[in-house]
Parts: C-alpha cells; sequence; structure tokens
DNA sequence: ACCCTTTTTGTCCGTATTTACAGAAACGTA
DNA sequence: TACGTTTCTGTAAATACGGACAAAAAGGGT
C-alpha cells in the first residue's frame, strides 16, 4: 500500500439499514464518535433522558469508566458546555442563590436515544465487562 | 460541590430500554466509547460487515474524518491490533507472497452491528453533518 | 542481485484530552 | 464579616492520540 491510502467510491453503508445514504457526504460513524467525543457525553446523555438534571446531579450520576474514580467539575464543565454548543442539551440557569443550573435535551439530543438503548442493550448481556476485564 | 463527585446509587437507565441492569455494574455508554476509542473503529466496523476485507481494502475504502484526508498505514494497524485485542474482529493471514491478510467480524463484533444500525439511521438525515458544518 | 507488492512495525513529535488543584462568583444566613 | 452552597474557570502537568517517515518481512519476477 502507498504512504497514504485515497478513496474514490462514494460511501455506501446500504446493507446495514437498507436506507439510501447518496445524499450523504460524511460517513455516520466517524461523524459520530466526533461529535460524542469526551469520556461521559454519552453517558450524560443517558442521564438526561430521564428528565432535566442539575449540574451537580449529573456530576454525582456519573461513574468514572468502571471503578468509582470520579469526575471533576472541570471535565464536567467542558463536557456541558461543547454538548450545549452542538446543540445536544440545553442550558437553563436561575437566579437563585446557591445557584441553580438544570440542563435538558434538545430534539438533537433527543434524536440519538435510539442510538443510546442500543448500546445499553448491548451492555445489558455484560459483554463491554468481559472486554474491559471488569 | 465538592472537588470530586462520587455516586452511591447503582446504574439505572431502565427507561431507555426497559432492560434489568441490575446486574451490570459498569455503564455500557462509558464502556462503549472506552472500547470504540480510536477515530476509525466504528468505521471498520460497518466495512467488515460486509464480509471479510483485507488490509488495504479497509484502508482504501477508509476516509479521514470528512474530507479525503487518508488514513496512514501505521495507524490502520493500531487500529485493527487494538479491535483483535479486545476480541471484536480476528485476522487471518494467508501463505502467500505478496502477504494477504483478512479481517472479519467475530461474534462479539457482530453484537455492535444493532448500535451501528442506529449510528447510520441517525446520520441518514443528515444532522451529523450540520452538527459538524460540513 | 534487485525490484515489486502487501502488510506491518519503530520512532519521533505535535496536538488534544484528562486530571489535579486552587479559586472565583453570587448571595442568603449566622 | 465570615461561612456555606452550587456552578464554573484558570493554570499547569500528565497522558492519550494522530500523524509523518522510514523500513522490514517474504518471496516471485526480471
Amino acid at each position: 500500500m502507498n504512504k497514504t491510502m485515497t478513496e474514490s467510491r462514494g460511501p455506501a453503508f446500504s446493507s446495514l439499514t437498507g436506507l439510501d445514504m447518496s445524499h450523504i457526504r460524511l460517513c455516520p460513524a466517524i461523524a459520530f464518535n466526533q461529535i460524542l467525543n469526551g469520556r461521559y457525553k454519552l453517558h450524560i446523555l443517558c442521564v438526561l433522558y430521564g428528565g432535566p438534571r442539575r449540574y451537580g446531579e449529573i456530576g454525582r450520576s456519573l461513574l468514572h469508566g468502571s471503578l468509582n474514580r470520579p469526575i471533576t467539575p472541570r471535565i464536567l464543565s467542558r463536557e456541558l458546555k461543547q454538548m450545549e454548543e452542538r446543540g445536544l442539551i440545553t442550558r437553563k440557569a436561575y437566579p437563585v442563590v446557591p445557584k441553580r443550573v438544570e440542563y435538558s435535551l434538545t430534539e438533537r439530543g433527543r434524536a440519538l436515544v435510539p442510538v443510546l438503548a442500543e448500546i445499553i442493550r448491548w451492555g445489558s448481556s455484560g459483554v463491554h465487562e468481559e472486554i474491559l476485564g471488569v
């Protein structure tokens, strides 16, 4: 193979869904983990599927990987901000003391729910724990 | 919030699937992008869904992100090896010259197909291109 | 002996992401 | 005025990831 590989054919993942993807120029699979990068975004979506949640609630419901490794506020803040920028969640701040901020799913975020559901279904067999040797 | 957040409740993503997850200790969503890290693994799974593929075929069918940025052999090799280590794909080398190596999905890899399908379905509306501003 | 193909590795480097740690803002309450 | 709570930011260090580049293995063909 050459030093770098290039491709001429357009994307055609037909067989997976049977859907016409001819109008799509960017592979959804690659876009997916570009949009959902960072370690906690998928989990945050899961949490918010249960309804609006406060910053602290999300943080507390978040486990770090497998163990009880906690998430630091710095990271949670960044993840939430990125997700807001991408239109997956909305942020609503209440003018009270102590501060109260609630995050919830947008339409765009809800569009990912079927994917989340499949991931949970996939995990219900425990394969992910096997693979990671938990 | 404290400097670090910890959590006492077990995972409960019940509402998403209606499945009993009490026996699961690690959040599938977090495990998912720990197992499918790297930029190309999801895409590689899609390609291999079409049947066994050679190293060069996979490389050629892989676009880098959105543009025609090519993947370097070094990276493809690493991705494939990691996926093999995690039991998602198998590697079969034929004793011929020039070398011929074929990769294919394992049971474990096939278990992810429903997730892939949902991701493609999600992308069929073009949301991912909107979000990334392609 | 040298070149060709295909697959793969070694090494190095720059960037991106994660993490730790400290601290700020906002304001009611003691 | 000091304190507490909640949300969030600044800074710097640590680690992971992506990519460039060269090169090796394994023979067949010329």
